[in-house]
DNA sequence: AAACGTTTGAGAAAGAGGAACACAAATCTT
DNA sequence: AAGATTTGTGTTCCTCTTTCTCAAACGTTT
């Protein structure tokens, strides 16, 4: 539906702002480039990138140093680098059996990460969100207020993405918990707060700074007690209309199935969940982190109850897998959570169900690689997902940090 | 990836080109609309939208026509009217007991269709691209081939986007038939000609004409003798990283269940494709759409066994439906080819089926509805696709058409 | 019927932004 | 040391949209 805000007419003030966030975004998600690497990139002029980089150090974005020479002729470009300091992003995440904080530099650098365990079972929202705040506040301290982006939220949850309310987390046993607004009321500082998936935002870290960067069709499948994921289009991450995109852990695989947390059978989830494997590898559901550890060195062992459990998740993984391949036709599967630990044990049968279940044009190129930012990809996507109004319209962010900056434009 | 060609950076012309295509797609999609709503749809002045009319005037592409005093104040702002005959599209499509061809002028106007059954079963590509061209030829006499635009075809079967090979087409018994290739050769005009799945194309008409006008988050899926499908995300259909997303039809349902013409098992399109139906119904399942004739006459009538075996498909429709609504969040999820027939018959089982099986938070505001347009849905949607260009790139269309226009701008 | 307010088109001038060009600087090659 | 190459700098030019003013076309009010 096109609101009144959508207008799709192109304006100078559009394109400056436009060419500004198209340099922003790239030296966010490539990192330090030299002048001539973005008239390459973008397709603008020297004299055109010369300006708005001019502003982006009048704005205290980027910093430029002096390149050493290449051996190559002429005269060496300087390097446009990201100013860590210049834009910050906080992260949170609210996990099964975690908190963790974070505070992210433009350009990607993770200035700190802080995670504490928290007991798993159902916790008041008031107690997540104490938690929380006393967890970043250290973070925050060392934060220069003008410098401060916005604040990413992963949640183990489906989350409503226009107003960060928590439709449904059954593992915190939360319902409607409008956590956007109660972080905003709780922390001590004035930044947006943007809520979202942990899945999502995995797979958000993934592309961009994990397994999958220059893949414009992903597919990311994370697996922690539940099974949530994500999917990158045309280079951009699927939200669905309300936000609720990506539970591909409740797809039917098997309508007369076991029963599932969400009320539904025969999900995805009961397949190749943390419940599941634990089932199946003969030890208590309800273990936790500490029994898929023993599973995982049992299996690494050799136990043949343990790797025969591990296998069968890698079968129905590649089951479903091969589903949403068929749907989506993506170039790279990465494959994340507690199953990133266990790709290297269930490869193989993962790879054989693909084979009988995807369709052979599909599976031509596609790669399947476990991710690549272990179980902090959550909180390092939240970050991202703070970015993001900073990656879209620099100009904004400009002008709210130096006056100056608008009296000139 | 980023290619060379993806360049990010806008430029002056880059700017006039957005915004002339702009209200190229806008008059294409929403038909004739005031000077004055495009200043509203645009967010640009009147002053440029007036240029920017008289270009696509001087082009052919537009009229201007008085407008009637609506009996509000102020004068009246004329209707620019995309000009039928001013930019044409063919559609071609190739399906499993019929070919169509049809021509479409700019802004949807339908000038002419024509189909002829063809036996089921394969018939070489020879013989198919002869009856194309034999069909299309009347119609192609019609068109000034300046105004051509290009050629879209809908196909059943999974093609690859970039150079419209048809990779496997099991209802035809085709493989790797590089069909836009030879429809090149044998037409006897020079346009381009693009290739793709009929399902896609459905959706994509579904979209752009039918049930699913203005929605930005649509799933289609398309049931015939096999089931494909088509996604909308955020407004524009996925296609995947070659073409070959939407086969929906392959995604595992039952991975224990019956063999899949595919090579695969327990398929989705085993439980809810024609043969399925037939089959349930006590019909033969290779009596094709005359037996579906039967089966929906005999359900409406009431007969127990083809009433059941509507209802069972429906709940296998809303299993499936379940699963992908969960993966992607639709807001609206559109049911064509023979199940937009059926659906009146089984809505009920498939709604209940939607309410076991889809999470809450995502079924929530979903409708589900069945298609608008029939049976010529690929074929219409073969003709939005070769108008894409177009829409993408108005000036090229222009200039191409008009040495003037090259010579002014 | 005339005066007035409203909406919109027409035309000229202004403003903003990037492109094009010429020149200088920095580097490598010969 | 001279020349070729690449890139930054500064100026001018071009394209495109906005802004501003005026006129046209409509409904409403007196």
């Amino acid at each position: 539906m096109s609101v009144p805000g959508d207008l799709v007419g192109q304006r100078s003030e559009t394109v400056r702002r436009s060419n500004l966030s198209a340099i922003v975004r790239e030296l966010h998600v490539r990192g330090p480039l030299s002048r001539s690497d973005l008239v390459g990139l973008t397709g603008l002029t020297r004299s055109a990138i010369r300006g708005l980089i001019g502003e982006l150090v009048a704005g205290g974005l980027v910093t430029e140093v002096p390149n050493q020479p290449a051996g190559t002729p002429g005269r060496p470009s300087p390097i446009v680098q990201p100013n860590a300091r210049g834009a910050v992003a906080v992260a949170l995440e609210v996990n099964v059996d975690s908190l963790a904080a974070a505070l992210v530099g433009f350009g990607g650098t993770l200035h700190q990460l802080a995670r504490v365990d928290r007991p798993r079972g159902h916790l008041s929202v008031d107690a997540i969100v104490d938690d929380l705040v006393e967890l970043v506040g250290p973070l925050l301290r060392a934060v220069d207020p003008d410098a401060l982006v916005g604040i990413g939220v992963a949640v183990a949850g489906i989350v409503r993405r226009s107003d960060g309310i928590v439709r449904m987390a059954p593992n915190l046993g939360w319902r409607d918990v409008p956590l956007a607004q109660r972080l905003r009321e709780a922390l001590p500082v004035v930044a947006p707060v943007w809520v979202a998936n942990e899945a999502d935002l995995g797979g958000l870290a993934e592309h961009r700074r994990g397994a999958a960067i220059g893949a414009d069709e992903v597919l990311y499948v994370m697996g922690e007690v539940g099974v949530g994921g994500n999917m990158i289009v045309d280079g951009r991450p699927i939200i669905g209309i309300d936000g609720y995109a990506g539970e591909i852990g409740h797809m039917s695989v098997n309508p007369d199935g076991l029963a599932c947390a969400c009320g539904s059978r025969g999900c995805w989830e009961t397949e190749i969940g943390e419940r599941a494997l634990l089932t199946r590898a003969g030890f208590d559901p309800e273990g936790g982190r500490e029994a898929i550890g023993e599973v995982i060195a049992a299996a690494t062992a050799g136990e043949p109850r343990a790797v025969t459990a591990v296998e069968e998740v890698g079968r129905w993984l590649g089951i479903g897998i091969s589903s949403l391949v068929n749907v989506l036709n993506p170039q790279l599967v990465v494959v994340g959570g507690v199953l990133e630990r266990l790709y290297p044990l269930m490869a193989r049968t993962l790879e054989e169900a693909v084979a009988v279940y995807a369709l052979p044009p599909g599976r031509e190129h596609l790669r399947i690689v476990p991710g690549a930012l272990g179980d902090d990809a959550p909180t390092l996507g939240a970050a991202e997902l703070a970015f993001e109004p900073l990656l879209a319209d620099a100009a904004l962010q400009l002008r709210l940090r130096s006056p100056a900056a608008l009296v000139s434009a």
